[in-house]
DNA sequence: ATTATAACCCAAAACGTTTTGGATGTCAAT
DNA sequence: ATTGACATCCAAAACGTTTTGGGTTATAAT
């Protein structure tokens, strides 16, 4: 039902190459019979269709996410923002962003697979980048173009940003140990990902360059949502001498802390300071403002998109590797700033 | 490079018609014929091109999701959850997601068209509509399937699934109401959005109900975003005669203003009761919990979306529309419980 | 010996594009 | 009158599938 380059062909009594040509800017074509074309192809309402013209050139267009879904209560903030920083880029190009979603676990590759070979999309943007990663494996493998959010172990070398986790814990820590705490414990995200090592190594080496240590009573592990904050923060809470200064691995377990704090009646910030990391949009409006790392995700979403778009094109971008400096963010959390 | 049907047609010595039978489960193939096809077919790694598929079925089995961003910091954790109801769905019977951003206005429309003209796509699940949604009319008159998240203004007949927020509000309402609150105050998302205008039907015909009202000076309005209930709170908290209890749009606002009062060194809960709306899994891990009307995002994303497939597939689904019964989630922000 | 039936196979068309490799006609220069 | 250059056009192949409408062979029934 819908209009094709062949209908207009018959329309304009052109042939079909001739019509393709004249729609494409091509010069072998005269300057009346141009204007004839498109306003018939105007008139008749033809757009192309993708399919077929992607069949022809090879090319999809199209850059696919898959996104790490936990269970089915999955909601991370992180992800919306990333996903329109990604649609920034991809909408500036001409891109298609396919999008599913997967656990990763056994199945995790096939979905990758399937769609490199099924020739649905030109390239991945990966996120959550894993310590030995087997997608960024399977990729380089099958020489298909990605870049990732995160950096993985060893020697591997691909396209990536990344925001230095590491450094951005030494702010933390050096900002408590200012503010005179001693007693520091730190709530990490599972260590699979590279960067909860970066951020527990951040951790762990300013503390010992402050001559202080990071014990083993004092490094738990959350699932990265606000409530396992919540509940590690109260066993911390119960210890026999608890931590003045609760560090979480990412702002949403950084909430779970000051909530556990809270519900004891003591006052975050004054009695025990908490900070985060990611500064995501709602650190700043909680009670008290969240101390925490400042983490650009949606320009890192456009970033990431933007490489990748490029390789894809063939161009070579001027740099593939991007290792963000990070940004401190104080507020009231950790009590460094007179509380109300 | 990749391995097509007539690879696999040249290797066995077969026709790539017989090719294409064999690995669709045809019964005018031997069985030692089917057994080598798919044999050889495994061995070199075949999986079918989708677009060459799709170009020939004139089916995509995609469908389509445009994300109504607003402005960059874009960060609604509605969304995550959201989407991944929809993968959850898609993923089961085989569908794809194309998904992309665009800010309301111009150019929506826009991007809808060419997805359907293009034959991206199959259908669209809609989300946020609008009271007049210039979307629905489009996607009307091309007859391109959809179902929508929420309802519009009039009498206009299609598949939707929406909660029912003049219940849920009044759940809310009734609630306050017996805890013997008498001024009582609602922060309202964009009457755009014609689950805006439910909520505050609910509001306002449950407060008249119980002999009250809601005065000009109690109702103002917020934009969802955390920040933007934390300043309309503080304005409310401002006025001579404040409220004894603050209903917020949606969860997030409802976080800006239990933010507000605490900044202010009030007790939510025991100097103001707060109700929200949606119960975000971050609902029960604030400080103190917030008492809100829950909303099954996840499963809500999931159900649309089977909806939509099975209208694309041609079979009529039992059942269209749906209007879920909501459920007041009784936390401690509402003073109900004691408080710590 | 013919015919009917069943089992197995395949050539070709189709989906809607783009690109390749000419074909045709005109005009100017020789 | 021939040649070359240029402008304008188009048929056919290609991208990788599925489906249509047969064809061939072997076996069973007459």
């Amino acid at each position: 039902m819908p209009v094709t380059i062949k209908d207009i062909a018959k329309r304009t009594g052109k042939s079909i190459t001739t019509v393709s040509r004249a729609l494409h800017g091509y010069n072998d074509v005269s300057p009346e019979t141009r204007e004839l074309i498109v306003r018939v192809a105007n008139e008749m309402g033809y757009t192309p269709n993708l399919l077929a013209q992607r069949l022809q050139k090879q090319r999809t267009d199209t850059i696919g996410f898959i996104l790490p879904t936990f269970g089915p209560r999955f909601s991370d903030p992180f992800f919306s923002e990333f996903l329109a920083g990604i649609g920034s880029s991809a909408t500036k190009y001409g891109f298609d962003i396919l999008v599913s979603t997967q656990p990763p676990g056994e199945k995790e590759l096939e979905a990758y697979r399937k769609k490199v070979t099924g020739r649905q999309v030109d390239g991945f943007v990966l996120v959550r980048t894993r310590c030995h990663d087997p997608r960024i494996q399977y990729l380089r493998e099958t020489r298909t173009p990605f870049v990732a959010f995160g950096r993985t172990e060893g020697e591997i070398d691909y396209p990536y940003v990344d925001e230095d986790g590491a450094s951005g814990m030494r702010l933390v820590v050096e900002h408590l140990v200012r503010l005179g705490h001693q007693r520091i414990a730190y709530i990490s995200p599972p260590l699979i990902f590279t960067f909860a090592r970066d951020r527990l190594r951040g951790v762990q080496e300013t503390l010992s360059d402050a001559g202080l240590t990071l014990p083993d009573m004092y490094l738990v592990y959350g699932d990265l949502t606000q409530r396992s904050g919540k509940v590690q923060a109260q066993a911390l809470l119960d210890l026999f001498e608890p931590p003045t200064a609760i560090i979480a691995g990412n702002d949403l377990m950084a909430f779970g802390v000051m909530s556990a704090i809270q519900e004891r009646g003591w006052k975050v910030g004054k009695d025990i300071a908490v900070a985060g990391f990611d500064d995501i949009p709602m650190s700043e409006a909680t009670h008290p403002p969240l101390t925490t790392v400042h983490q650009p995700i949606y320009q890192i979403g456009s970033l990431v998109t933007e490489i990748l778009i490029k390789i894809i094109l063939g161009e070579t971008p001027e740099q593939t590797q991007y290792l963000m400096k990070p940004r401190l963010i104080i507020r009231q959390s950790c009590g460094a700033q007179s509380d109300h």
